[in-house]
DNA sequence: CGAGCGAATCGAAACGCTTCGATAATTGCT
DNA sequence: AGCAATTATCGAAGCGTTTCGATTCGCTCG
């Protein structure tokens, strides 16, 4: 394997030249750079990553610690796990993935090995052992995701609460007075993370607001549990014409199943908007108006983040994403009920 | 950060000392290094990764190729990179996740800088790009799945061709004489990996070898795709009076519903075999007999061959892992359709 | 009693890079 | 022409380990 002495010695210079050649960090007179990048090519030099480690200051790594639990709809944990990836590419990182069962002894390890510049914590739990382990450390680290006590951290998310709001105004927009939100499992709401909490809250808040009549269900994953869910909604709200979704992907097709089965058409009978959704919403029939949850954009800012907190400490902040309405074409003002509904 | 000057100083020894001390890779007398690690202990030293990697002939890091496409089943996917990982933990190795949109540079990246240690590859398909670099690089490597040329390979996979002959001998033991597979969606069977065609012609081979009849669908991942499918199923093989299942989770919930509805009685009417499923089958109702795909085995093995491979080549080979059957009764003798069939 | 040996320890040389300070070589000003 | 400032390059000192002799000491054995 190559070394920088080998490309110092093929462009004939030493190797503090092809050091700054290569980094750019002093200037080198143009001809010579030429030479060492001519070197380089032919020799296929690289960097040796331990080398740079211990000579430089960073490691162009970044740990993310991902924690998988039974009940983690693994879609959007791997959508989240793929952008941290890419985003921390393109800044020129790698990614180290530590798994739940290590999560704080391997923050410990990682980040007092120096093997790691910083850490990106994903699915972050209101009361979240990593919080205490990563301030004890004092190492770079972005949050996606807001635990209780986020004092001195930076986190990065979806503005959960303005989505929740975003998708009351686009429906109240449309006519609607009574709406419907169907939520996660219980068992989500009850230990996971808390963003299922924070947008029911702000569904809660922002239907409050408008004066606007509500009613939450929260479905298994199961086939017959979502059957249920619509039951008990219209049991509540009779006069509901429109619902929210905030949950999987399959909880979504299963609830645009039901509808079709009871003859109910979206959106003419029934407005449906999907919510916070980190998968594509135009494949369902019909597709479904959408106020996505992109994990490109939280992961980016976050590594961003990241890196910032390399170069030096930067101010503690909690970053919100805003949220954003696509119309596919699943809303529409409510039926009037007075002439023909098809569920009386 | 404490460096192991400071453990040397506390310890009042050499810097050798505490190394071997450390590493126990020269004798040490007990009191010298109980003082060394006291030493350790009191500053809380961790030795330098940098250093290390640099200093000695291994990173224990491995690169993770793991890449992500439109019709990766993510559960599955991310069962087996949570595998890998928690296998390479438990030899003290870390993993650094590479993904697709770098698949080779990546790989060619990490390798020459000497980042990793080796590679293990994820979700392999026949004929993949990874292949031809890896030989190239010459670096330790383990798949996960078989390359259609897999020569000078160190491969690892479940034995899909055996899974699927267990699956037809136990229907066959059972009494059944006509049987059907539900596959995966044809796009996967297309370009994907290998492994469903294996499973495939490994049923077909077997259930010609018992001279049984068999029919064949590849379902798509929606709904109606699945009564479709059965409706084709039981329109080629009206005597069909088993059904083997090779596909993502879903559809051996929407099989299950679809029979259901049909007061179709499983196994009472209709026996049904999970075949080479990540997931639990226990929670279905009923409950479905197995034949898992266990990423933790493969993967646990991927690793180990990797670690060998860091010492020193070794010979390269396919390593199968056997199938495996787990009863949880949904498998019973075929009803006797002359007296009554509830299909008839 | 001295040669020989093994155990325990140390010193120093890598490992490949970054970076600081020093040295030339060049240019710009007065 | 003389001096300062600028540009281009080099040498060498780390960075924190591992590892290879070399050294010291206490024993054993002939």
């Amino acid at each position: 394997m190559a070394s920088i002495h080998d490309v110092a010695r093929v462009a004939g210079v030493s190797i503090s030249t092809v050091s700054y050649a290569l980094s750019g960090k002093r200037s080198i007179a143009a001809s010579t750079r030429l030479r060492v990048l001519d070197a380089v090519e032919r020799l296929g030099y690289r960097p040796n990553a331990g080398a740079r480690m211990l000579a430089g200051t960073r490691t162009n790594i970044f740990a993310l610690t991902a924690p998988f639990h039974a009940d983690t709809y693994a879609p959007a944990h791997m959508a989240f796990v793929l952008a941290v990836a890419q985003a921390a590419r393109e800044h020129d990182y790698d990614v180290l993935l530590l798994t739940q069962d290590e999560a704080t002894s391997g923050l410990r390890r990682v980040a007092s090995s120096s093997l790691v510049d910083g850490i990106i914590v994903l699915d972050v739990a209101g009361d979240d052992d990593r919080v205490a382990v990563i301030r004890e450390l004092g190492v770079p680290a972005t949050f996606i995701g807001i635990p209780k006590d986020a004092a001195g951290l930076v986190c990065v998310d979806l503005d959960f609460e303005a989505a929740a709001a975003l998708a009351v105004e686009k429906l109240v927009a449309a006519g609607h007075r009574s709406i419907g939100l169907i939520g996660h499992s219980p068992g989500v709401y009850a230990r996971g993370s808390n963003f299922p909490p924070r947008f029911r809250d702000g569904f809660f808040a922002a239907a409050a607001a408008h004066g606007i009549e509500t009613a939450f269900v929260m479905p298994e994953r199961d086939g017959p549990s979502v059957r249920i869910a619509l039951d008990a909604l219209f049991a509540e709200r009779p006069e509901m014409t429109a619902v929210v979704l905030h949950a999987e992907e399959s909880i979504h097709a299963a609830v645009l199943d039901v509808l079709r089965e009871r003859g109910l058409r979206v959106p003419q009978d029934l407005s449906v908007l999907a919510a916070c959704a980190s998968f594509e919403t135009d494949h369902f029939e019909p597709p479904l108006d959408t106020i996505p949850l992109v994990a490109a954009d939280s992961c980016w800012r976050a590594v961003t983040l990241a890196i910032e907190q390399v170069s030096g400490p930067i101010e503690p902040r909690i970053e919100l994403v805003p949220p954003r309405f696509y119309e596919r074409g699943s809303i529409a003002p409510p039926p009037d009920r007075h002439l023909a509904s098809p569920r009386s």
